[in-house]
DNA sequence: TGAAAACTGGATGTCAACATCCAGTTTAGG
DNA sequence: CCTAAACTGGATGTTGACATCCAGTTTTCA
């Protein structure tokens, strides 16, 4: 449903807004995240692009968050990736484009609005402070057992 | 965020639920739904493999549904393509699986529980009853202008 | 200033999704 | 029983997502 580079991008913005505003190295993040290193770069390289990330190159240089925690949703991480494709015109190249979508069509982009509403209403920050057991990349802080 | 096959399998069941319980051709849904014949037949077939159509040979045949759209849902015909896959456990494979999803892949589930919910409760027949002008495949019934 | 750390950009490889084509099989109806 | 209609299954082609590798560039710090 979602990417899986989106998942990756996810993964590696909350790494980084756990340690802002310090940067991390694509190898520190690679491995906390366990996305493979060679295609985190690539990864981060766009969210840099988008900005998202900044970059710091040489010795005790990496990545960091341009923003805080605070001001980045997941909606930004997500888009910056890869866009969430709305439904805004009829997908059969009708004539009845603008707001004219069939009951189909308008039932699929309804779903897309509530999950485009869900990702902007989240910020980095709020993910982190979430009252759960599990840090967000999912190490046990109070393990049940 | 919909692959394409699962649009296109929407289409077709839309317009098999308008002419129910009449048999379409593979051909008259393609031309209807303006989906690629060859790639439609593929597409029909796995929905028959999974239960959604059944199928008819020779002249007069074609493909219908099994069930009647009042008891078809949106996903139903989602899940026949390409299943919504749920967050269960922990994508990095951590050891706090179960329920105990972190922060993060918390929220990415509940946006996926909520679509899965919206098209878990819309039938094709609430998609044909819809009081919209225009049909299910969007051709103008009664053009606003 | 030089060497190691770290990012950058391009080339390349793999695989599944999307798509097409066709020979084969089934079936209705004359 | 024969022919045209219609689906079926396999082979094949194309493209983008995912992934890797490496040579090159920038930067810090000793």
């Amino acid at each position: 449903m979602l990417s899986q580079t989106v998942e990756y991008a996810l993964r590696a913005v909350c790494h980084l807004a756990s340690t802002a505003p310090a940067p991390q190295t694509t190898g520190q993040i690679a491995e906390v995240t366990k996305v493979p290193p060679a295609y985190l770069s690539k990864v981060l390289q766009g969210l840099r692009q988008e900005g998202i990330l900044k970059s710091q190159r040489g010795i005790g240089g990496g990545i960091s968050l341009v923003k805080t925690p605070e001001e980045v949703t997941i909606l930004d991480v997500v888009n910056a990736v890869e866009p969430i494709q709305r439904i805004r015109t009829c997908p059969l190249g009708l004539k009845t484009h603008g707001v004219m979508l069939c009951p189909l069509h308008r039932r699929l982009d309804n779903a897309l609005a509530m999950m485009e509403d869900a990702f902007k209403n989240t910020t980095l920050a709020e993910v982190l402070a979430d009252p759960n057991p599990s840090t967000p990349l999912c190490e046990i802080v109070n393990p049940a057992r």
